[in-house]
DNA sequence: GTCTATAGAAGGATAGAC
DNA sequence: GTCTATCCTTCTATAGAC
C-alpha cells in the first residue's frame, strides 16, 4: 500500500530531475531529497540502480507529455490550427518557465543514446509511442494513412530541433519558424487533390 | 611555445570528449588522460576551470562543424542537391560510426541550458555562427536575402531533431525524412515567381 | 519494506615543488 | 609554465539494523 505510494513518489521525482537536469546531472542523493524517500528504498524498488530507474522515469514523462500532445490533438477539428495552436504553446511554456520547460526527455535520451542500451531504448520507446498516437489523431483528421507517419515525425524533428535552439539562444524565434513548417506539412499532407500544391 | 601545443592538446580532446558524453559525463580526469597534459596545466591555461574550458571547446568543436557545412555548400551549384547530399552524408556518419557521431555540441547545449550561462552562450555562438554562414551560401546561390534566415534555421532544426531520433532509434530514416523536408524548404525558398509553389 | 551508515570510486579544485 | 600530491565533495552502491 505504502509501498506504490513511495514508487511513484522516488518515479516523478526523477522524472522531472531529469527533464531540468539530464541524467548526469541527477545525483541519487537529489532524488532522494526530492522523494522523500530513502535511499535503499530507491535499491529496493529498482534493484537495477540509476540506470533502472532513469529508465522507468523517462516512460514516466513520455506518457505524461504524450498526455499534453493528445490534448490538443486528439479531439481537434482544424488540424492546421492545432498544429499551430501547439506550437504556440510550446513557445509561450518556454518564455514563461525562463527556457527550462522543453521536452522532457531530449537531453537524457541524448546522453544515453550511445552509453546506456536500456535508456536508450527506453527513449526511443517513447518518441515511437508519440508518433504512433499522432498518427492516428491525423488519420482520425482525414489525413491519407500512407503521409501520417512522415508528417508526424517531421512535426517532432521540428519541435525538438526548435527546443534546442530556442534554448540556446533564450529566443522563441526558431520555435515560429517551426510552428509555420509544422503547419505547411499538415496542410500539404491533408491536401486530397494533388495538383499544385504538391511537390513541384 | 610548447604552451600553445598543450593547450590545444587539452582543447581538442575535450570537444572529444564533450560530443561523445556530453558536459556532466566527462570527468576533468578523462579529459587530463586524452590529452596527456598534467591536471594542473588546464587550471593554468583556463582560470575557470571546467566551465572555461568546456566553453572554448564548444566553440572549437562548432568551427570544425561549420567547417564541415561550408565544404558542402560554399562552393555549391545547385543547392537543393547540395541539400539532400549533406542530410545523405550525416546519415551515412550515423550508420558508419553507429550512431555516435552526431551534431558535435547537441548533448552539451541541451545539458547547459539552464545551468551554465557561458556555455549556454557559446552553444547560442555556434549555432548562430552556421546560421550566418549558410544565410551567405544561399544568398550567393540565388536565395531572396529576406528568405535565408528562416531557410537556415528549417535546416538546422531538421537536422539536430532528425540526429535525436536517429540515435534513439538507431535507424536513419527520420534523417531521410528531414532531408526531403530540407530540400522542398530550400526549392521553395529559391523559386522567384511565387505562383502554386508558395504556401496555398 | 523502511531507513541509516558507510564503503569505495570519481568528481572538481588547489597548493606548491620544480 | 609543468607536473604531482592532495583536499573535500559527490557519486553509485551495499550491508544490515529495525
Amino acid at each position: 500500500m505504502t509501498e506504490i505510494k513511495t514508487r511513484d513518489r522516488i518515479l516523478d521525482a526523477t522524472a522531472d530531475l531529469l527533464r531540468r537536469k539530464g541524467y548526469n546531472g541527477t545525483g541519487l542523493k537529489e532524488i532522494v531529497k526530492a522523494s522523500e524517500a530513502p535511499l535503499g528504498s530507491i535499491y529496493h524498488h529498482f534493484p537495477g540502480g540509476k540506470e533502472e530507474l532513469g529508465a522507468e522515469a523517462i516512460r514516466i514523462a513520455g506518457r505524461t507529455y504524450n498526455a499534453l500532445i493528445q490534448a490538443f490533438f486528439e479531439s481537434a477539428t482544424d488540424p492546421a490550427l492545432t498544429t499551430q495552436a501547439f506550437f504556440d504553446g510550446a513557445a509561450e511554456v518556454l518564455r514563461v518557465t525562463d527556457y527550462e520547460d522543453a521536452c522532457p526527455i531530449a537531453t537524457v535520451a541524448l546522453e544515453v543514446a550511445s552509453t546506456s542500451e536500456p535508456m536508450r531504448a527506453a527513449s526511443g520507446d517513447v518518441f515511437e509511442s508519440w508518433i504512433t498516437d499522432l498518427c492516428a489523431d491525423f488519420e482520425a483528421l482525414g489525413m491519407d494513412p500512407s503521409k501520417t507517419v512522415d508528417v508526424a515525425i517531421e512535426l517532432l524533428m521540428l519541435i525538438e530541433g526548435a527546443f534546442l535552439l530556442c534554448r540556446a539562444w533564450k529566443d522563441t524565434t526558431p520555435m515560429e519558424i517551426a510552428g509555420r513548417a509544422a503547419v505547411e506539412a499538415v496542410r500539404a499532407a491533408l491536401d486530397r487533390v494533388s495538383g499544385c500544391a504538391g511537390s513541384r
